[in-house]
DNA sequence: TTAATTTGACCAAC
DNA sequence: GTTGGTCAAATTAA
């Protein structure tokens, strides 16, 4: 396999999960303490950062249709000037409706009682579905032509009282579109305060649900945030229980697997949990 | 003024 | 012919 920027992809990616996993856990203690969330702050980017560095590399192998082209790669690498922008905004008019139907593989649902998952989202469309009770509306990144991020999301009302919110998402972020709460940190993991408002979708809805739930939706938020960041098994998905992953979550994440692989590299120190 | 949302139109997939 | 995903002009909010 041809190395990637110089390096063994295989190698580069398991060193970019587990730097992502070994600062995780470095937030973890960190959220502990009191008055620290500048260096949580700190450390939340180095996560995305190693998150988005390995699907980089990723996207690298292979030739799926869910891979971007180096050149895209690079694109993101390298954010377009503003005449590129609009030369590429441009050749995209005149063409609505223009688009490939959906495949669900690459794709991962959520069912939450929020809409919010901490990061930056711009609605593009909103659709009633047949046979269905609540419209499903269309976001996609915010960053899609400054970043060239192309993960989009749809999100549907399945339930009032209490509101559930099933939310599919297509592709990875590759941007930094992730909001990072600012010093809003409480001491405990699961009560970390996201300043980050909702679009409005089915404004209606929300403002009729908000009356009785506005109490506990800053950890449900809090919740959600972190749910990118774990694996998609179906108890991640539950946002009460995602509220309460603790120390032992993340030492469990960090499985003995990663160690042999890396220890395979030679080239990762071990890492110390909390 | 800028950014985000709404909404009707478009069209490929079914 | 119907449905669902996307675009972009118009509208609204910050």
């Amino acid at each position: 396999m041809e190395d990637f920027l110089g390096e063994n992809p295989h190698k580069k990616l398991i060193k970019e999960l587990v730097e992502g996993k070994r600062f995780a856990v470095q937030l973890q203690s960190l959220l502990k303490q009191p008055n620290e969330s500048v260096l949580a702050d700190e450390l939340i980017r180095k996560i995305w950062g190693s998150f988005t560095q390995a699907i980089t590399v990723l996207n690298s192998l292979g030739n799926s249709d869910n891979s971007l082209t180096q050149s895209q790669i690079e694109e993101v690498d390298q954010p377009n000037s503003g005449s590129e922008l609009k030369k590429k905004k441009k050749e995209k008019q005149d063409r609505r409706g223009c688009y490939k139907r959906r495949k669900t593989s690459g794709s991962w649902m959520r069912e939450s009682e929020t809409m919010n998952d901490g990061c930056a989202w711009r609605k593009y469309g909103q659709k009633k579905i047949l046979n269905s009770k609540y419209p499903r509306c269309y976001y996609r990144c915010t960053h899609k032509y400054d970043q060239e991020c192309r993960a989009t999301k749809q999100v549907q009302i399945i339930q009032k009282n209490p509101i559930m919110y099933h939310t599919t998402y297509f592709g990875n972020h590759t941007c930094n579109s992730i909001k990072i709460p600012k010093h809003t940190y409480n001491s405990q993991f699961n009560h970390a305060m996201v300043n980050h408002s909702d679009s409005t979708v089915l404004k209606e809805e929300e403002e009729e649900e908000s009356k009785g739930q506005s109490d506990n939706a800053s950890s449900v938020v809090d919740s959600n945030l972190w749910q990118d960041f774990m694996p998609s098994s179906p108890s991640a998905h539950d946002s009460t229980l995602a509220a309460n992953y603790n120390a032992a979550y993340y030492e469990e994440i960090i499985s003995s697997r990663d160690m042999e692989d890396l220890a395979k590299f030679g080239e990762i120190e071990a890492i110390e949990f909390c």
